[in-house]
DNA sequence: GTAGATGCAAATTGTTTGCAAGAGA
DNA sequence: TCTCTTGCAAACAATTTGCATCTAC
């Protein structure tokens, strides 16, 4: 995405365009391993070494507020967030925390039994799997005493 | 559950019976609404009034690290945990913050796709529905001026 | 010019840990 | 008895908030 069609974009949701809200925007498009909110600042930093760890915080709750990026459901640790628009599910690693996308037909939102429409407005559905990530097999393997 | 085989259960998972246990146990498996570790700690007082919250924190994670009890993926709020030991998914209210079950065919583990498998280990999987309950678009429609 | 955004520091919240005392097997 | 468990208090980590300054519009 240009610059023009992201100041459009913000505008939209009401959003001014400021440095910092472009560099979370550009690193959460092109991030894709979920990150934290702390990795963002991190990769950010990169480019504005100012710049402040409230401010992504602050800025990643307005985008997900407006759509711009979705919390990534994890285990109780600290937040991930996913900026990829496309619907999608998610494999979460216990060991290692690693977060992965799979994609399953059958599981979108129209699927979903009539039971649910009757419970109230729905926003977004997604599989969440849980479990140990083969590198993290792996590693334990190697692990065992031989 | 009887308190014989409830014994039995604690035996065979490496831990011993205490009352704190048992208390913490009960109060999951009745609770359908998925409490977090502080209402535990509130129901569990109405029994034992010097049961402590970290014990209470302890307890679930090791319940948890069995298979006694799981943890929802919530929102990133606090962790909020469930007795239910039958496989089902999950609707989460963003606004209360409220969490109900629900069941849906074709989205079980032997549904997942192929990829699930050579990703690694799958310890659980299930829907995950986030939304606004009835209750709580009532409510804002109630609030909206006449 | 004005409302909204940022940086800094402090506060808050949820959760974990060290340690000494207590209780189950 | 001997190890595991508990309670207490302190430590910790992730996130939020108040406020003065700054900036996009």
């Amino acid at each position: 995405m240009n610059i023009e069609n992201l100041k459009t974009l913000f505008a939209q949701s009401g959003l001014k365009f400021t440095n910092q809200r472009y560099l979370v925007y550009r690193v959460m498009v092109e991030a894709r391993d979920h990150p934290s909110a702390e990795t963002v600042w991190r990769r950010v930093r990169g480019e504005a070494p100012a710049i402040s760890l409230d401010t992504v915080y602050r800025t990643l709750a307005s985008f997900e507020a407006r759509g711009l990026v979705i919390r990534v459901p994890g285990n109780g640790e600290e937040g991930r967030f996913d900026g990829n628009p496309m619907p999608h599910h998610h494999l979460v690693c216990l060991s290692c925390g690693s977060i992965d996308d799979f994609t399953m037909p059958g599981a979108g939102l129209s699927d979903l039994p009539p039971a649910v429409a009757s419970w109230g407005r729905v926003r977004d559905a997604q599989v969440l799997v849980r479990g140990v990530c083969g590198k993290c097999l792996g590693l334990s393997e190697n692990n065992q005493p031989a």
